[in-house]
DNA sequence: TTCTGTTTTAGAACTATTCTAATCTGTTGA
DNA sequence: TCAACAGATTAGAATAGTTCTAAAACAGAA
């Protein structure tokens, strides 16, 4: 009765995913999905959850976050080597990535044009396309 | 005297780019610039170069392609966390990535589209724009 | 309750990459 | 030509992020 979110709540999320809702997957979800747009790393998640005063292991947030994004909660952007993003924004987007400070911010579908995408290579169909503008503090 | 080269060979290439050109450097450039376009890896190159009885430790391939791409000779596409690719095609251009098979195809600059790009955040200026369009084996 | 399959966990293992400190090499200038 | 030095290379250790393993804990069904 108080935010706009998708699901009346973290249990019922979990439910339509066909996740048994486990205190460790309640956490991380309401974690993930009680505020607006998110982009997080398993270790920022990690730490939250700590800080919760709920503690859940590292394998488990990174287990938790796979699923999630298996069944469509959470979309994973790659932006640079060796970490990853997840982000609870799974409607068509893109994203602006600030470089200095190592953040994501959400570029809606509808705020840029891609076209004249060229057919994809023989026996291969199209499954996403990212586009990722990489920013960095403006020289002075 | 025989294929279609930006620079008459690798030495004249690394100096250019105020690169000492060393023993590994050139076999390296030559790996690297010697045919068309590629997309590699640390590893692949590193053993490309081994094969090529040309002993050459993986720190120094590393050493060398941050070095190149420091100098505008190679260009890093990161579509995976956990691993770097690095693309000898230096101008404006998008991929195709092939997740099955771990490839990069090109797709020209002019092939494609990018157009009302909302302005970067304050502050910020744009650095680059990535397309990578993920594709997958066409479900049978 | 008890049972069963799922989930969680600590810690080890693994992968890609970077660092370190010693050694070697390319270049410069005498 | 060669000495000297800055820069480059190296093996191996170290690091970061992630995944794996095997054992213990748990959720849900009966």
């Amino acid at each position: 009765m108080s935010g706009p979110r998708p699901f009346a709540n973290a249990l019922e999320l979990l439910r339509n995913a066909g996740l048994r809702p486990t205190r460790q997957r309640l956490a991380l979800a309401r974690l993930l999905f009680d505020q607006g747009d998110r982009h997080v790393t398993a270790e920022q998640l990690h730490a939250e959850v700590l800080t919760a005063s709920m503690p859940v292991s590292l394998a488990t947030v990174y287990n938790a976050l796979h699923q999630f994004v298996g069944a469509g909660l959470l979309r994973e952007v790659v932006v640079n080597p060796g970490r990853s993003y997840f982000d609870t924004n799974v409607s068509d987007h893109h994203h602006f990535f600030l470089e200095d400070a190592g953040k994501l911010v959400d570029i809606p579908g509808d705020r840029i044009d891609v076209a004249n995408v060229p057919a994809p290579p023989a026996g291969t169909a199209i499954r996403r396309v990212d586009v990722i503008i990489r920013v960095e503090r403006e020289p002075a």
